[in-house]
DNA sequence: GAAATTTGACCTCTC
DNA sequence: TGAGAGGTCAAATTT
């Protein structure tokens, strides 16, 4: 079909972005129409940031990776822009790693809360079609694709709903090579999504106008990682550039922000680095930033991994047929986590929702670090990193 | 009647 | 090479 082709190039021209969702109690996702449901946020939702698991197919691989907090270099310096793009380095995440699920660290990721204002449903402005629902293996989630409804915009996103209809995630791929429509619903969801979504800068440009098309157009753009049972990825990314989505400016305006807490793969030779820091358009919630990708397979779990955290019989309901993949999938619990992955091509924005619940993160109370202690979903051992970090970010901001 | 959704079939990719 | 899974198509159905 002619239609196909548009959208098999948007692959290499825009970035996709994926979105793991979590679910919202009580805001029924309704089904959408030519409003897929689009960036939503619930508030509370504290999930593991990213957890990458597979549980897909014969090998169920857990892998989040858990960090260690060893101190809180300062935050990089805020840039002009929301994004910058640059040209990855020379992460080696070739074979050594193809055993890893789907865990693109490759580039920047960017976990977004997704937010709900007065019980409404945050759209993200454009308009969506389903066309498609499939029910994906190792989770019980329908999962409904959608693409713009916009002529010749190669945007999709993939939402994946629980059986109580509640989004669990939702993956965006591609950019809109439009602005966005004219809302007529009277909905404050394009606004509030603007101020919430990473994807805006702060002059209101959609992030799909700015620079984000790679230099080249090899890059598979699918890098996901599922906040639940589902993993993530399927493809390897071969990422050669990095697109960072800089949040310094909001999170500075968080007033207690400012702080990022970094981390490392403490796996020696493991460039994989994150960075954590509160949302600006929700101080309870956690940004998580992974850069790289594991190198190296999920180290023996340390007994606090999903293991302990996972929910039993009932918990597990939901994913019956991903046991590894069991990352507590807040589902399981209370609240469910909502992470909005952004994917370029060639790098994966993670953004995960941290709400309250589920793990038992305390978005409040608890400081960046002790969200990572405390969720332990990952086998991999992460080390606070040093202070060069900020060299190391600073050459990715420059 | 038009547009959107549903849904089974088909295609592609990975293992 | 074949099986399984994810993604897409497109006819049928619904709105
Ligand atoms: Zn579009």
């Amino acid at each position: 079909m002619a239609a196909n082709s548009p959208f098999m190039n948007m692959d290499n021209v825009n970035h996709s972005s994926t979105v793991t969702a979590a679910t919202w109690p009580e805001l029924q996702v309704p089904n959408f129409k030519s409003f897929a449901p689009s960036l939503p946020i619930s508030q509370a939702l504290v999930v593991p940031s990213s957890s990458p698991f597979s549980p897909t197919g014969t090998k169920p691989k857990a892998f989040d990776f858990s960090f260690q907090v060893l101190e809180q270099p300062p935050p990089p310096p805020a840039l002009p822009t929301n994004m910058v793009s640059i040209e990855q380095p020379a992460w080696d995440f070739s074979d050594s790693v193809k055993q890893q699920p789907e865990f693109n660290n490759s580039g920047a990721q960017y976990h977004q809360t997704s937010q709900y204002v007065n019980n409404r449903k945050v759209e993200d402005g454009y308009n969506w079609r389903k066309y498609g629902q499939k029910q994906v293996k190792g989770s019980e989630n329908p999962r409904s694709y959608y693409k713009c409804t916009y002529p010749n915009c190669p945007t999709k996103k993939k939402v994946e709903r629980s059986l109580d209809g509640q989004i669990t995630e939702i993956v965006y791929k591609g950019s809109h090579n439009h602005p966005k429509p004219q809302s007529t619903r009277g909905s404050i969801e394009e606004d509030e999504f603007d101020q919430a979504s990473p994807i805006s800068n702060t002059n209101g440009d959609d992030i799909n106008e700015m620079n984000l098309i790679p230099k080249d157009g090899e890059n598979e753009n699918e890098g996901i990682i599922g906040s639940g049972s589902k993993a993530v990825k399927s493809r390897e990314l071969s990422c050669k550039q990095i697109v960072i989505s800089t949040f310094s400016m909001m999170v500075i305006d968080g007033g207690n922000m400012g702080r990022k807490s970094y981390y490392k793969c403490t796996m020696i030779g493991c460039p994989v680095r994150k960075h954590v820091e509160r949302a600006s358009h929700d101080l309870q919630a956690v940004i998580t930033t992974y850069e790289g990708k594991h190198n190296h397979d999920v180290p023996a779990a340390r007994g606090s991994g999903y293991t302990m955290n996972r929910p039993t019989s009932t918990a597990t309901a939901n994913n019956v047929n991903a046991p590894m993949a069991m990352p507590t999938r807040p589902s399981a619990v209370q609240s469910k986590p909502f992470n909005i992955i952004y994917t370029n091509s060639g790098s994966t924005w993670e953004m995960p929702q941290h709400n309250n619940g589920g793990f038992g993160l305390s978005r409040l109370s608890k400081p960046i670090g002790s969200y990572m202690s405390q969720t332990q979903f990952s086998d991999t051992v992460f080390a606070k990193d040093e202070p060069r970090d900020d060299s190391f970010l600073d050459g990715f901001l420059s």
